[in-house]
DNA sequence: AATATAAATCGATTTTACTGAACAAATGAC
DNA sequence: GTCATTTGTTCAGTAAAATCGATTTATATT
């Protein structure tokens, strides 16, 4: 079983046989020889699994698989063909008018707000609408079109979402003012946490890392479903909670908790950005996108 | 300009970078080394004619054609994905039920009655239709989805038809019984002519094959608008035609008309095979255009 | 300033795509 | 039937590409 693929050359070729009907004429519209396109041909068969042609005389006698391939392929690869032509021939649109986003919960409360922010005083006209949610949900509303962007914490697994690397979001330890600015791993289980609930991205992600670096914490004196929760319950002496950097830097600033560095360890969780697949892509969404990563654009 | 092609891998290798934001990481989903990553990136942004990622600090930024690249590309490339599955994966259709066929007048009067009553005799289930029509007509049948695959003589313009060789068609002059089985090209300015109308397919294969080896003949005496009728004129004595062996066939077997060759002429014009692009294919269709290729199978 | 990280660049190497000639099968001419 | 012609396949050799490893440049982090 040949596992390797296939390429738009060896579609190509195929087509012109097809076309042509006959081997030596799709060399000519291929402007190569015969013998090349023998192969590619022998190559796509075996990478496909399936016969293509059968000899009749002297000449090839298309299978129905090979009508069934040429009928399958012909509309994707005329896509992608056109692919050039579309992406210089469209205009990029203007930041106008409604987008709808869908975030998971840290990112619509803790990224997103200064970000839009921003892109909202420099393009008076555009109109987002930032709806909340867990992974699941906002994954929902992209597929279901409700929503032209989202953004969550962890990868997706569904085939209609298209999935986009966004940004990197940074995980911290925070304590009470009175806790140490640096702590090792040892360190740890003489205290007591505060901890989100289990499922939640945040947590999954803190507690993998720390078994990859071999660190056990004790069970949580307290969970609440909510980063500015945890962070509350830390100023109030609570305890130490991971959260992220974005989640914790008014409270830092402020006083009343105290970031807290772990020895050799950074707890970092790829965000990202998901968008419906397949769909036509909302001409806005793919500036809105851009723009979004980087602030100053 | 570069007016090169991108490949697949160039695709799923720019995919990946925009799916873990680092060239390095795709590098490593993909199996290859960051130059290559690299590499592929500069090519598929030079072929595309658009600049893909822009610097921003030590990593890469999508810029807003990235992200059309991406939402573009994305569902062409999955249904090529799919395809070795599709193909192995849909059991052939059995010759059952209606198909609705659509052909030009002489290949739907001289060639497809034999080949679908032989096929009809070996598939007792099989509830073929014929329409025919000249080339435009038969075009938009299929086009329109009336019909499921159709015939024609010349080469399709439309961009909403995927044609494909069928089999090739070979013209034959015919004569009066009289007339000598042999002529040279410089002979034939001294007959009269039975001619199709002006616009077929037939005669415009004809005179150009003439004017292509120097031979001028005079204008027809009798013009008719269908080879039965020209077979029949030249019978009568009226004089020489051009047309389709499949058209001459029976009357030359029953002695009313002599099959005439022309010294190192060959007239012979490809059959095409359409069916509507991009729509899913009829699975039977594509049994049916295999078998009727080759009526022994 | 020193260190670490990321990407681009460049020469070397492996892999792939293609060529050209030899070969086999089938057709058509005589 | 025999012969030349046409067509597709095979295979060794070659040209082109993709990829690698090392180096360089730029940018964060400390």
């Amino acid at each position: 079983m040949s596992r390797r693929h296939f390429t738009l050359r060896q579609l190509d070729i195929f087509a012109a046989v097809m076309q042509t009907g006959q081997v030596r004429r799709a060399a000519a519209t291929c402007h190569i020889g015969q013998a090349a396109v023998s192969q590619a041909l022998r190559e796509l068969a075996d990478t496909l699994g399936v016969t293509l042609f059968v000899s009749r005389g002297r000449l090839l006698e298309p299978t129905s698989n090979a009508h069934r391939l040429l009928a399958l392929a012909s509309g994707p690869r005329a896509e992608l063909s056109a692919l050039a032509e579309r992406l210089r021939g469209e205009p990029d649109a203007a930041f106008v008018g409604p987008v709808h986003l869908a975030a998971s919960s840290t990112i619509a409360r803790y990224l997103l707000p200064a970000l839009l922010a921003d892109l909202v005083a420099r393009h008076p006209a555009l109109r987002p609408t930032l709806s909340s949610g867990n992974s699941v949900e906002t994954e929902a509303r992209v597929a279901a079109g409700a929503a032209d962007i989202g953004f969550i914490e962890g990868p997706t697994t569904r085939a209609d979402i298209l999935a986009c690397h966004w940004r990197t979001d940074r995980l911290t330890l925070i304590g009470p003012p009175s806790a140490p600015a640096t702590l090792a791993g040892a360190d740890l289980a003489h205290w007591p946490w505060v901890a989100r609930e289990a499922g939640s991205g945040t947590r999954t992600v803190f507690e993998h890392d720390l078994a990859l670096a071999g660190i056990t914490i004790p069970p949580a004196t307290l969970v609440v479903d909510d980063s500015g929760a945890q962070v509350r319950a830390v100023a109030a002496g609570a305890g130490l909670a991971c959260v992220s950097r974005a989640a914790a830097a008014a409270a830092a600033a402020a006083g009343d908790i105290r970031l807290v560095t772990l020895a050799g360890q950074d707890f970092a969780r790829p965000l990202w950005s998901i968008r419906r697949a397949g769909a036509d892509p909302e001409p806005l969404a793919n500036r809105l996108l851009a723009a979004l990563a980087s602030p100053s654009a």
